[in-house]
DNA sequence: TGACTATATTCCTAAATAGGAATATAGATT
DNA sequence: AATCTATATTCCTATTTAGGAATATAGTCA
C-alpha cells in the first residue's frame, strides 16, 4: 500500500478516531455516530475516503454497512496502524471513544457482524431479537 | 506534538524524501536541489510547510539555510519518524536518494553545518576552502 | 555600493479536501 | 406498492495544498 496513501488517510482527526474504534472490532455507520458526535454524512464519506484508499473494507449486512480494517494489511499499513496505536494510547479523546464504544457494545443488538473479530462469531448468533439497536 | 500535523507533513512524497535525507544530516536548500531534481521553489515552500509545523527547524549559515530534525522531537513524532524509516527502507527511490547524498558529500565543501551531525563537528572545522559547492 | 549567491515569498491557477443541506439508493417490513 | 431504516452521493461553498513564474529579501564579495 502506498505510503502516501496511508498518511493522507491518517492526517484527519476524525479519521483516526474511525481508525480507533476499528481497531477494536468492526462497526457500523450509525456506531460511529453515537461514539464521535458526528453527522453520518461526515462520517460516511470519511469512510469512503479510507475505503477508496484500500485502508478498511466494508460489508453489507442487512441494512447495515460494516466496515472492518482489512484481515491481512500490507505491512507499511501494518506497522503506522501499531505505531498510531502507540501514540494515542494516552490521548484523552481517543480514550473517551473506547469507552463510549465500551458502554453501546452491551446495549446494541444489530447488526451481528459488527462488534465481532471473525465470522466464526457471527454464526454462532441466530436471527434472535435483542435489546435495540441504536437508531430505531 | 500534534497527530494531524505529523500527518499533514508526511502526506507528500517529496516531503519524505526531505525527511529522509534529514535523518542522515543538516542539509541545505541546494542539497535538496541537487538529490530530489526539483526546483529551488519547489523545495523551499515543503520546507516551509515542515517548518510551520514543527518539524524541522532552520539555522543560517552565512548564504546558507541549513535545515534539521529537532535534536529532541515529541515521543509521537520520534516514533512516526522511525516507522517512516521502517517503511521506505526498501524503497528504490528513497534508497536511490540517499545514494545521492552520499556522493554529494564527498565532494561538497559548504556549509559546515550540513553535514554533520552534531556541533561539535562544527566547531573542528575551520573557514579553509575546499573542493567546491553544488551551485556556485 | 553594486553585483552575486542563496533562499523566501507573492501572485496565480488548479486540484484536493472538508462539511452542511438536500437527495438518491438499497434492503426490510407491512 | 408504500413506508421505513440505513447509508451513499450530489450540489454547493470554503479552505488547504501544490507548483510555476516572478520577485523580494538577506548575506557575501569586490
Amino acid at each position: 500500500m502506498d505510503l502516501v496513501h496511508i498518511y493522507q488517510c491518517f492526517c484527519d482527526r476524525t479519521r483516526l478516531r474511525i481508525l480507533n474504534l476499528l481497531s477494536q472490532s468492526p462497526l457500523c455507520v450509525c456506531h460511529f455516530q453515537a461514539i464521535l458526535g458526528e453527522s453520518q454524512v461526515k462520517i460516511s464519506k470519511h469512510l469512503a475516503y479510507l475505503r477508496d484508499r484500500g485502508m478498511v473494507k466494508v460489508e453489507r449486512d442487512q441494512n447495515w454497512m460494516v466496515y472492518s480494517l482489512l484481515g491481512k494489511p500490507a505491512p507499511e499499513l501494518e506497522s503506522n496502524l501499531k505505531c498510531l496505536q502507540d501514540c494515542i494510547q494516552s490521548d484523552p479523546l481517543f480514550a473517551r471513544d473506547l469507552g463510549k464504544l465500551a458502554s453501546i457494545r452491551k446495549s446494541c443488538c444489530e447488526p451481528r457482524t459488527a462488534f465481532h473479530e471473525s465470522d466464526r462469531d457471527r454464526r454462532r448468533y441466530g436471527k434472535a431479537k435483542r435489546p435495540f439497536h441504536l437508531r430505531s
